[in-house]
DNA sequence: ATAAATACTGTATATAATTACAGTTATGAA
DNA sequence: TTCATAACTGTAATTATATACAGTATTTAT
């Protein structure tokens, strides 16, 4: 995304919506009509400056000729997490996948490629892809992605209170991880909704 | 699909490449121009036609208003499989993902649903999805989807000859399966090309 | 300070697109 | 045999859509 404007946004996601929920992309009319906007042009506008910016390509002649372009469109692949920044920085983005509703129950925000095997107990592997949502709050029971001193880990989170945070690797080899939250610095990035393998 | 002629399932199939290629839907005069059509009316009565088996959706005076019903653009999930019928028979299919072209490396003809713990070894567990492809020729070292008499398994071929096929179990507490294809009835139902898992 | 970008209104028009109506030919079912 | 379905040609008309041009006001870089 090359710095969106708040307005540019609104626009970019509605148009994304539309194609996720009819299946073809909206008309200028259509977002004129969504918008509040009194003329077409406004939203052609905005089409243009879309385009201009890389994140859709305009066909032109061509009735809801609107193509998203794969970055703009796709779920981001997260591969090694450069220390300080956050985890959706562009660096950390090692290539994206086409967005797919409903092939999980819950929203994917980003897909974490696994490190090491701490996790090969409940089925998760080096290379996997593990799909994480942000917002759903972390619960004990659940897989999450945390961040110990800038350090990002997948482990399940077994325990949870003011002073102490209890994060369990799924490999008999490993033990657990015990964290103060009020002594380390400690963020969870999100909860592991699902896991995606590519045998290639 | 309600018994589509091969016409019809040329035409819906060209729909859904323009979707996948493009992101929108293709007009009546594109269709037309494709299969050679003089007239955009004869796109108009097969649309009509598919919108009558069900498999699409048209919404009235909406420019490329075409849209895939969910059955019909999914993928299909297999559960449990009948016995005699093939594994894709109506019957088998549990529910339908919607298709997400470039997710896996190869494509998806459908998604076995994993019973047992037989392939734990290589992080395989009950009830992940597997995905299948039909048409990659199986060859040794692949994980396989195998119908022994009927019977469908998931496990990776080691080897395989005139005489003698070896399907191995990941899970170090079952023995490897040894199968004579001369006398035992052996078909191969796709190698397996990914997993998919939901934590719900 | 000044140009460029953002975010629109308002009008207009060529053309892209849907879709009805009237036919033709072939095929398979009742 | 006759009717429904399939698979088209050909014409035509309404309307849906893209998109240019001319403005205005505000914000943001240089």
């Amino acid at each position: 995304m090359k710095n969106l404007t708040k307005r540019q946004t609104e626009i970019f996601n509605y148009i994304k919506d539309e194609i996720e929920n009819n299946g073809y992309p909206p008309t200028r009319s259509e977002i004129s009509k969504t918008f509040g906007f009194k003329s077409p042009n406004a939203a052609e506008d905005h089409l243009k400056a879309l385009k201009k910016k890389g994140v859709l390509d305009l066909a032109a002649g061509t009735s809801r000729g609107i193509t998203l372009s794969n970055q703009s469109s796709g779920i981001p692949v997260i591969g090694l997490v450069s220390a300080g920044g956050p985890i959706l920085a562009e660096e950390n983005i090692e290539k994206t996948i086409p967005n797919n509703p409903g092939i999980l129950s819950h929203g994917i925000d980003f897909y974490l490629k696994v490190k090491g095997d701490s996790m090969i107990d409940v089925g998760i592997f080096e290379n996997d892809l593990i799909a994480i949502n942000k917002n759903i709050p972390v619960k004990t029971g659940s897989i999450v992605v945390a961040r110990i001193n800038d350090e990002v880990t997948v482990k399940t989170l077994t325990k949870i209170s003011d002073s102490q945070v209890i994060l369990r690797p799924e490999n008999s080899s490993y033990s657990d991880i015990e964290v103060n939250p009020k002594k380390d610095n400690l963020i969870f990035e999100g909860t592991c909704v699902g896991l995606l393998r590519d045998f290639s």
